[in-house]
RNA sequence: CGCGGCGUGGAGCAGUUGGCAGCUCGUCGGGCUCAUAACCCGGAGGCCGUAGGUUCGAGUCCUACCGCCGCAA
């Protein structure tokens, strides 16, 4: 089967790494144009885009999928199957249109919980015990598309978000290549989302969700210090300093208000939270400087009680 | 040329208008103790990111470069 891949961040490498190693033939990968970003604003080619080169696989980089000359460049690669992960972009249903056989998405959740662009944040900031990935046939309708099949995953108490992205990404390469192959035998079933206000949209994320609010409990304050990871992390502002809170766990609990520091030493910083619960910071970064065990970060900053 | 912060013993930081390089922790040795991540005494360990410049004298001022971090994306 001819494949074209569509994606761009690590997540979508992880697919494409799997389906270049399991022996697929990819004729095209499809990612976002290289943008300004880092310091300096520098050209930054995406993840995607380096590893397709390195195995020379021709890469194209359209502005938008829905001109004319895009959509018939893809069809001149005649494309038994497209495959996409996390592109990016919205595609029209013109483009959906293309592939002789199918146009399949990795989804990082059992849809149709989680729709949108931030399910794997989503499931840790919920404190779900379970997640997983979904390969589904891609439908106009963002991330409501038919399911191929799903891989469930559970997700551990102490694990964030960054982790549980790579563990999915393989997850969902090996999903991925499972459903092409699938689909290549004639047995990949085709199972409709049934949709329902019990599920949650995972929307994207965004700098105004970090702020801690120390009146919620332990675990809710833990479930987002796991859940914004990597970007764009749970703050705090303590005595004139601002800090990105790396790593938290539920502590013992207390009768002192929310907010208060109780304990600051090698084992990290207690600050007391909502309901007579605690939190304790055992990895953080402050302005300026990289990010460091909280004992560490005491030794140089003596953080006072109360 | 997008904006800004920072590079000082193993770790995290301070270093005032240029004038002997300090603090907390760790580490090593000794002491106290039933005991300890506690406490007391003592020691080792720094080309102050790199290369130039100004100066009687530079961690400190000037220039370039390297590296790290945040914003912005």
């Amino acid at each position: 089967m001819r494949i074209v891949f569509m994606g761009t961040p690590e997540f979508a490498v992880a697919t494409l790494r799997q389906i270049v190693e399991d022996g697929w033939e990819v004729v095209a990968a499809y990612t976002q144009p290289d943008k300004p970003k880092n310091r300096g604003m520098k050209l930054i080619p995406t993840p995607v885009k380096e590893y397709a080169m390195s195995v020379g696989i021709p890469v194209y980089q359209p502005q938008s999928c829905r001109d004319e000359a895009t959509l018939a460049q893809i069809r001149s690669l005649e494309p038994d199957v497209i495959l996409v992960a996390a592109y990016g972009k919205l595609l029209p249903q013109a483009l959906l249109d293309i592939p002789k056989v199918a146009i399949l998405n990795v989804h990082s959740s059992l849809l149709p919980q989680y729709r949108g662009a931030a399910p794997i944040n989503w499931a840790v900031l919920n404190g779900d015990a379970e997640t997983g990935v979904t390969i589904q046939y891609m439908a106009a309708e963002l991330d409501a598309g038919d399911i191929l099949l799903t891989e469930r995953t559970a997700i551990t108490d102490d694990e964030d978000a960054g982790q549980l992205y790579d563990r999915l990404a393989l997850l969902g390469g090996k999903a991925a290549s499972e459903a092409l192959r699938r689909l290549q035998d004639g047995t990949a079933t085709r199972t409709p989302q049934v949709y329902g206000p019990q599920y949650q949209y995972a929307s994207l994320l965004s700098r105004e969700m970090s702020p801690i609010d120390w009146n919620k409990n332990a675990r809710t304050i833990v479930n987002k210090v796991r859940g914004l990871i990597p970007w764009p992390c749970a703050t705090t502002d303590v005595a004139g300093a601002r800090w990105k809170v790396y790593r938290a766990e539920p502590a013992e609990a207390t009768d002192r208000a929310p907010g208060t520091i109780l304990s600051a030493d090698k084992a990290g910083i207690v600050v007391a939270a909502g309901e007579g619960t605690s939190v304790r910071i055992t990895e953080l970064q402050a302005d300026g400087g990289r990010r460091m065990a909280a004992a560490d970060y005491l030794r140089g900053h003596p953080v006072s009680l109360g």
